[in-house]
DNA sequence: ACTAATAACATTTTT
DNA sequence: TGTTATTAGT
């Protein structure tokens, strides 16, 4: 999406469908926005509409799906209205608001305020406690399946009574021969109470029981809140939509986006019901439709919508581009997944070369993370960068969760995952028979692991008396972090918490390359809570850099959302889930086939296989120029190779957007799949799957001898101009090491002038607080120019130049 | 109580 | 194939 640049703000930016639904207030209205329209850019303008015609900010609520939208909009609204106004917005994700407000009332949902938010991680490994104490068998009752049940009931705002008292549901369990799940869901329950802990789904279904048996609460944010806006609709749940009606069906002022066919999170709950449902809920609300899109060729716009019309029961609309036409879908076969990355790679090897796309325009999406590492290994071998989004999140790093477990325990040492987790690492001698007699007697009495180490009945519970020396070294230990909670900022604990624990001893130890890593790793949680500490107390003066807050903060972000201070150019590489909501000006679809995209898990049910051509049509609109779609004659799955034919897909675009290329690798197939994949032929009818495994397979760049006649010839030693290392994690390090790019590849050279000269891309300054620092952007003109800094100790900030007290090297 | 070996397993995943 | 969880052995 294209950034507002200009200061202020004009309804004339807009075109008249944006306009009209930005300034329409007076009632509920729903905005269908197709792919690439504006959908952000309405959100954006009808909250600086409503600050315009004087609405104070702070009752406005706004609601997003990710971190990063609500940030993202925040800073646009920020240049539109100023920092100032646009901070006092209520704007985050439903998970971050509500979290905030359970806070604020949480007496009267008995949590105490320092509730601890359990991840994923968490509620499964206690779904697993949960199923063994019942001595259940969890072959049958597997945790993840189990907790999808208990998710499933909570996003439709059934409580483990109703879900006991539901015959249906009762009836549905016994059937699938899992009839405990009930229960395993009230104990769940029960026992994140005890450890004053709530997970993702929790944080919703408090909410709304909060407002439903309290009215008063209720009606006191209902009255707080004259705007409610809600973006991307289409993922809601039932529990989210519902909390916005109790928000808003007195006044009615409320504005939700989406689009129905962009609805590809079915699977947590999202409801695209919830779209149609809209308009019945609030009678009389206004339908505005956004169908021009701005940001794709025509033929991308067509072949899109060619495709969705397979799926029934859309809402009808007529999505179209005014772009140029472009160029068609090119259309790759290959031999096999390794020569399909090999040629991708080249390909996109060329694009940069003699095209000059910068690296940060193409995208490689895939339908699996799986995938990624064929990718990865043929760009390594091309030295081209790339950077992987998704898979395994910093947080989820062992080494960051150890020390996050010591954060949790010192804020709320009644968190059970938590202290499981480091009652014993860095070892210290107590094994699990011990640990096991603490958590029977906690259940036996009802109380938390805490209560039970911290009592004096703790000698009564059959622990000898060396480890229960042991178990008082720990608590005290606990106790002692407790206790600094209150005089220590989040940084200073933290690095306080890695040596007392002896964590940081543990890890500092090896000298493995991954003993390296994971110091590096510690090194950038404690980088980042300075960060943190430093980012709060500029801006909000005094307080809230206590580890409470900090914990706060983190146990509702994924580190998808964390600004990438890493200005190297690179591919990108990800699942198509994580590309929502973005844009490339090339993309790679990759893998399409069959069994794979439609994944094979989708394919028994036509409302999923529905979904997956959903998740197709969201990966093709995030193509702006050029899309390249490609498969596999014989892919390795599970360690073994296995055959597998064109997606089903390919068929449902119309072949009048698509071109076809016949790679002409293995030679002795090669006639063979020239004349399968012929342009009206049907797609993967017999042929493929049958064919020999082919002799001698060559792994020569037969995609890149294909594309010569598209491009110029290439160079194929050309090497990479950026070099990026192995990095199987893309981490946002604050790693000086990394060479200095200036913006080579951006054509407009912006410049901005200060009081104290001219500030360039490149340019290297001195902060009075930062310190030394070099410019990587520039944004906005006048009193909202802003330069985002790459400091060499305290890694990358915006500065509003207007404030920023710095000097020019 | 800890380590090593082995069996089971395997979409997508905003929070 | 690669990870993760349980089990067996010291």
């Amino acid at each position: 999406m294209s950034s507002d640049i200009s200061s202020g703000f004009s309804l004339d930016d807009l075109n008249p469908a944006q306009r009209e639904a930005v300034v329409y207030t007076q009632g509920p209205s729903l905005v269908i926005a197709g792919a690439g329209s504006g959908k952000t850019r309405v959100l954006t303008y009808k909250i600086a509409y409503l600050l315009e015609q004087g609405m104070a900010p702070w009752n406005i609520l706004a609601l997003t799906f990710t971190n990063k939208a609500a940030d993202e909009m925040k800073a646009r609204i920020a240049t539109q209205v100023g920092e100032e106004r646009a901070r006092r917005l209520w704007m985050g994700t439903f998970h971050s608001i509500f979290a905030r407000i359970l806070r604020a009332e949480h007496e009267h949902i008995a949590f105490s305020s320092n509730f601890t938010i359990y991840d994923a991680a968490d509620s499964k490994s206690l779904v697993r406690t949960i199923i063994r104490e019942m001595q259940l068998d969890d072959k049958v009752y597997k945790p993840g399946t189990v907790l999808a049940h208990i998710s499933a009931a909570k996003n439709g705002l059934v409580t483990p009574d109703a879900y006991l008292r539901d015959p249906q549901m009762t009836r549905s369990d016994a059937a699938a021969n899992i009839p405990a799940t009930g229960q395993i869901y009230a104990r769940y329950m029960q026992r994140c109470r005890q450890s004053d802990a709530m997970d993702f789904d929790d944080i919703l279904l408090y909410t709304y029981f909060l407002f439903a048996q309290h009215p008063d609460v209720r009606q006191r944010y209902e009255e707080h809140f004259d705007f409610v806006l809600v973006d991307e609709y289409q993922d809601t749940n039932y529990a989210q939509h519902a909390i916005v009606w109790q928000l808003t069906q007195t006044k009615r002022h409320v504005c939700v986006v989406g689009d129905d066919a962009q609805s590809i999170y079915s699977f947590r709950g999202a409801n695209i019901d919830n779209i149609l449902t809209f308009q019945r809920l609030y009678e009389g609300a206004q339908l505005f439709k956004l169908e021009q899109n701005y940001r794709s060729t025509q033929i991308i716009v067509n072949a899109a919508n060619s495709l969705i019309r397979h799926n029934k029961g859309q809402i009808p609309k007529n999505v179209f581009s005014r772009k140029d036409e472009g160029q068609p879908i090119h259309v790759y076969g290959f031999f096999s997944d390794i020569e399909e990355a090999a040629g991708v790679a080249k390909k996109v090897q060329n694009m940069h070369q003699w095209d000059h796309i910068p690296w940060n325009d193409i995208a490689i999406l895939y339908r699996t993370n799986a995938q990624s590492r064929t990718f990865e290994e043929a760009f390594r071998k091309q030295e081209i960068p790339y950077r992987i989004f998704g898979g395994l999140s910093f947080y989820q790093r062992k080494e960051i969760k150890d020390m996050i477990a010591y954060f949790r325990l010192a804020v709320n040492p009644n968190d059970e995952e938590a202290l499981k987790r480091v009652i014993n690492y860095p070892a210290r001698g107590i094994g699990q028979t011990t640990v096991q007699r603490v958590i029977d007697a906690a259940q036996q009495q009802n109380v938390s692991l805490w209560a039970i180490l911290t009592s004096p009945a703790l000698a009564t519970i059959g622990i000898n008396r060396g480890t229960q020396a042991k178990l008082e070294a720990f608590t005290a230990l606990i106790q002692s972090f407790m206790e600094q909670v209150q005089t220590l900022d989040a940084a200073t604990l933290g690095r306080q918490i890695a040596r007392a624990s002896g964590i940081e001893a543990d890890i500092m130890r090896g000298r493995e390359p991954e003993d390296l890593a994971r110091q590096e790793n510690l090194q950038e949680l404690m980088d980042g809570m300075q960060q943190f500490v430093d980012d709060r107390e500029e801006e909000e003066g005094s307080g809230r850099t206590r580890m409470t807050h900090y914990l706060q903060e983190v146990s509702l972000i994924s580190d998808l959302d964390e600004s990438d201070d890493d200005s190297t150019e690179k591919v990108s590489l990800m699942t198509i889930h994580s590309a929502k909501g973005l844009e490339f000006r090339v993309v790679f679809i990759v893998g399409m086939e069959e069994n794979l995209f439609p994944n094979q898990m989708a394919s028994s049910s036509p409302r999923e296989l529905e979904e997956e051509r959903r998740l197709f049509y969201v990966a093709l609109t995030r193509a702006k120029e050029q899309c390249y779609l490609s498969y596999a004659q014989n892919r390795y799955r599970y360690g073994k190779s296995e055959f597998s034919s064109p997606s089903s897909f390919l068929r449902d675009i119309d072949s009048q957007y698509l071109e076809q290329h016949i790679s002409k690798s293995s030679s002795s197939n090669r006639l063979r799949q020239t004349s399968l994949f012929g342009r009206d032929s049907s797609l993967g009818t017999g042929g493929f799957g049958a064919r020999p495994f082919g002799e001698g397979q060559n792994r020569d760049n037969s995609f890149t001898d294909r594309i010569r006649d598209y491009n110029r010839p290439s160079n194929s030693f050309a090497q990479s101009p950026v070099r990026q290392q192995s990095a199987g994690y893309q981490s946002a390090t604050a790693d000086s090491l990394k060479p200095i790019q200036p913006a080579a590849s951006s054509s407009n050279v912006s410049e901005t002038q200060t009081a104290v000269g001219t500030l360039v891309v490149g340019s290297h300054i001195e902060h009075t607080r930062f310190g030394r620092g070099e410019v990587i952007a520039l944004a906005g003109t006048g009193i909202d120019a802003k330069a985002t800094v790459r400091f060499e100790n305290v890694g990358t900030k915006q500065l509003l130049l207007r404030f920023a007290k710095f000097t020019i090297i």
